[in-house]
RNA sequence: GCGCCCGUAGCUCAGCUGGAUAGAGUACCAGACUACGAAUCUGGGAGUCGGGGGUUCGAAUCCCUCCGGGCGCGCCA
C-alpha cells in the first residue's frame, strides 16, 4: 500500500517536473510516506512537501497543494487532505480496505510476502557457539534472531541460507578433552583434580559417564594418578597437562577421544537448537578450511597484497590502515596460527560463494573484531559492505528479580535447553524477539511462564485460538457460510481491524530493511489488540447470515495475518491453547 | 585512557530515512460475561525523552560535550 502511494506520489512530482513547475534535483531518491500515527490525519502521510519546499524554492504548503493537484485518481484513495505545515494526507476508499479481505484469503499463507529468492542472494551464520558445552540463554537470543532474521529476510523476498561455524580446532577442544577424560578417571576412583582452567560443568561429568558406559575402563591409566603438575601459571599448567595426557594415552587414542566428544558436543548443540525450532541448512567446520589449506592461502594473498609483516617473531596484519585501531597478529612466533587468521580464511570463502550478502550474527562482546574482519575482507579485495555483522547485545536472566550468572568455563549457566523446558519453545522465542538487538535483553523467567494478558506471547496466541474457536463453533451450530460481501463490513472496529492487516506487507519491509524482527512481535501485538477490541464490541455468529459470513471471512484473515506473522518470528499458531 | 551499545511514564520497552498533541505493556484506580474462550474488553491519572549546547521551518531522532550503566580493548579461547 506504501509502495502504491509513492507511486502516485511520484507520478504527481514527474508531471510538475516535465510542467517544470519543479527542478528535478529537488527530488528525495525516496519519496517519504508513512502510515499515519492519528485517526482524522488519513490512512497514510506525505512530508514531501516540506522536505523540497527549500530546494524549490516554495512554501510547503504551497507545494503540497501542487503535488496534491497533480496527483493521478486512484481507485484505492477516496481524498487526500492538506494539513499541519505541509502534510498530505490519505484517506484510502472504504473498497480498498474490505477488498483487502478477498486478497487475504486467497494468497493464504502466502500473503504480506514477496515472491521467495526474487530478490538478494544472502547467507546468513549464527549461533556458531563453540563446542565445548551445551549453549545456554546468551546464546539462546542469538539463536532466535538469526532464526527470526532468516524467516524474515525470506518473506521479504530474499533466498537466504543459513550456517553454524564450528570451532572444532585449537586448544579449547584438548582442554576439553582432558577435563572429559579427568572426570573420567574420577568415575574410576583414581584420585586426580580437575584443575582450574578446565571446563568445570556438571555436562563434562555426564559425558565421562557415557565414555565410561562406551568405553567401560579401557582409558584408565594408573599413571594419571601420578600426574603432579606444579606450575603457578593456569595456562602453562593446562598444557602441561594435555602433553601428559597425550602421551600416556598415546597421541592415536587420544585424537580419537577428542573427536568423540566434539561430536558429542556438535550433536548435543544441534539437538538443542531443534528443540528451540532452529535448524541450520549447514554445518562449516574450522578444520575443513584448514585441511584444504585456505589459510595458508588467505595469509599468502594478504602477503602478496603488501598487508603483512614481521615483528616480534609474528607475523602481523596491518589492519589499522583500514581503520582498526591497531595492527593484530595473525601467525605467532611459535608458528602457531591464531584464531583471526583462520576466521580470515573462513569469512574469505563465505564471501566468495555465490552470495550478494554475508550476514554474521555475533555476540555484542566480539564487537572489537567488526573492524579487523571488515578490514581483511578489503585487504583480500572483497567488498567490506558485502558483509553485514550485526551484534546482539546480552541477555541477562533474572529469576524473581535475582540475576543469574552464565559462563561456560565455570559451568555455571542456565543451558538454552533448560530455558526450553521451563517456559517453552513460544515464550522463550518471542521473548528474545521482542527487544531490538542493540537493547539488552533482561529475562524475566517467572514472567515468561505467566499464562496471562501479562504475557505478551499468550495474548497474541490467544487472538489466534479464539478465532479458530469461534469457526469451530459455527460448525458445530451447522451455520451455513457463503463467501461474504465484504461491503457489509463498515464499522469502526471493523476498519481499524482491516487498516491494521493492509500493514502487514509494509511491516515486512520495513523490518527486514533494518534487520529487525522485534517489528513483526510489535506489529503482532497490535493485531491482536485490534482483533480482541472488535471481538468484544460486535458479535460475529449471531447475526444475520450474510454479515456474519462478512465477519468469518473478516477474522479468518485476521488470522492468516497471525499465523503469517508468528511463523516468521518461529512461534507457533495454537488453534486452542 | 580509547572504542562500541544503551539512558523515553513507578517498572519493562516501542517510536519507521528528523515531522503534526511522545506511545504500548505492566502496576495502580474504576467499570464490562444468563450471549461466539474474561488468557478478553472499556475508561482514568502518570514523562523537563539522563543534563547542557548546536544544526533546522521543525529534534526523543542528527552533531558536540558532560553524567550514568553494560561490553570490549592478548602472540587467550
Amino acid at each position: 500500500m506504501k509502495a502504491k502511494i509513492q507511486d502516485l506520489l511520484a507520478q504527481s512530482i514527474d508531471r510538475m517536473v516535465a510542467l517544470k513547475e519543479l527542478s528535478a534535483d529537488a527530488v528525495p531518491e525516496t519519496l517519504p510516506v508513512e502510515a499515519s500515527r492519528r485517526a482524522g490525519q488519513g490512512d497514510y502521510a506525505t512530508g514531501l512537501a516540506m522536505s523540497m519546499a527549500r530546494a524549490s524554492g516554495m512554501k510547503p504548503r504551497d507545494l503540497a497543494t501542487r503535488i496534491q493537484a497533480n496527483l493521478p485518481s486512484a481507485s484505492f484513495v477516496e481524498r487526500t487532505v492538506i494539513a499541519g505545515p505541509g502534510f498530505i494526507n490519505f484517506f484510502l476508499a472504504k473498497e480498498a480496505l474490505t477488498g483487502l479481505v478477498g486478497e487475504i484469503l486467497e494468497r493464504g499463507d502466502n500473503f504480506g510476502k514477496s515472491a521467495q529468492g526474487s530478490l538478494s542472494r544472502i547467507l546468513i551464520e549464527f549461533v556458531s557457539a563453540n563446542p565445548n558445552g551445551p549453549l545456554h540463554v546468551g546464546h539462546g537470543r542469538g539463536a532466535a534472531f538469526g532464526d527470526a532474521l532468516a524467516r524474515l529476510l525470506r518473506a521479504a523476498g530474499h533466498h537466504v541460507d543459513t550456517e553454524y561455524y564450528v570451532n572444532d580446532l585449537g586448544r579449547q577442544m584438548d582442554i576439553l578433552c582432558v577435563s572429559v577424560w579427568i572426570r573420567y578417571l574420577q568415575i574410576h576412583d583414581l584420585k586426580i583434580e580437575l584443575p582450574d582452567g578446565a571446563y568445570q560443568g556438571q555436562y563434562i561429568v555426564e559425558s565421562a559417564r557415557k565414555l565410561k558406559h562406551k568405553d567401560g575402563s579401557s582409558l584408565v591409566s594408573a599413571e594419571a594418578a601420578q600426574i603432579d603438575i606444579r606450575l603457578d601459571d593456569r595456562d602453562a599448567a593446562l598444557t602441561e597437562l594435555i602433553s601428559r595426557t597425550r602421551q600416556i594415552l598415546g597421541e592415536d587414542v587420544f585424537f580419537q577421544l577428542r573427536d568423540d566428544i566434539l561430536n558429542d558436543m556438535v550433536e548435543m548443540i544441534r539437538s538443542d537448537l531443534i528443540l528451540f525450532g532452529v535448524e541450520h541448512d549447514r554445518w562449516f567446520y574450522e578444520s575443513q578450511v584448514s585441511e584444504q589449506g585456505d589459510v595458508d592461502r588467505a595469509i599468502k594473498e594478504l602477503r602478496e597484497h603488501g598487508f603483512l609483516y614481521e615483528a616480534d617473531g609474528a607475523t602481523w596484519f596491518r589492519s589499522s590502515e583500514f581503520g582498526d585501531e591497531k595492527d593484530r597478529v595473525v601467525v605467532r612466533a611459535n608458528g602457531d596460527l591464531t584464531y583471526f587468521a583462520s576466521d580470515i580464511a573462513y569469512h574469505l570463502d563465505k564471501m566468495r560463494r555465490d552470495y550478494d550478502l554475508v550476514i554474521n550474527i555475533w555476540g555484542a562482546d566480539h564487537h572489537g573484531y567488526v573492524s579487523r574482519m571488515k578490514a581483511a575482507m578489503e585487504a583480500s579485495g572483497e567488498n567490506p559492505k558485502r558483509l553485514q555483522i550485526l551484534l546482539v547485545q546480552f541477555a541477562t536472566l533474572f529469576r524473581d528479580s535475582v540475576k543469574m550468572s552464565m559462563s561456560t568455563r565455570s559451568g555455571e549457566f542456565v543451558s538454552l535447553k533448560e530455558l526450553i523446558e521451563e517456559t517453552g519453545r513460544d515464550a522463550a522465542r518471542f521473548f528474545y524477539i521482542l527487544r531490538k538487538s542493540e537493547q539488552h535483553l533482561d529475562f524475566d523467567l517467572e514472567l515468561a511462564k505467566r499464562q496471562s494478558g501479562e504475557n505478551p506471547v499468550y495474548y497474541v496466541q490467544y487472538a489466534h485460538a479464539r478465532i479458530c474457536s469461534v469457526v469451530r463453533q459455527m460448525k458445530e451450530r451447522g451455520l451455513v457460510r457463503t463467501s461474504g460481501d465484504h461491503s457489509l463490513l463498515m464499522q469502526d472496529s471493523e476498519m481499524d481491524l482491516l487498516r491494521r492487516l493492509s500493514r502487514f506487507s509494509d511491516v515486512i519491509q520495513s523490518a527486514a530493511n533494518d534487520y529487525e524482527p522485534h517489528q513483526i512481535a510489535y506489529y503482532l501485538r497490535d493485531v491482536a489488540t485490534d482483533f480482541h477490541s472488535f471481538y468484544n464490541k460486535e458479535r460475529i455468529l449471531d447475526c444475520e447470515d450474510a454479515l456474519r459470513c462478512a465477519r468469518l471471512d473478516l477474522i479468518d484473515a485476521v488470522r492468516q495475518v497471525l499465523a503469517n506473522g508468528l511463523d516468521i518470528i518461529g512461534v507457533s499458531a495454537p488453534a486452542s491453547m
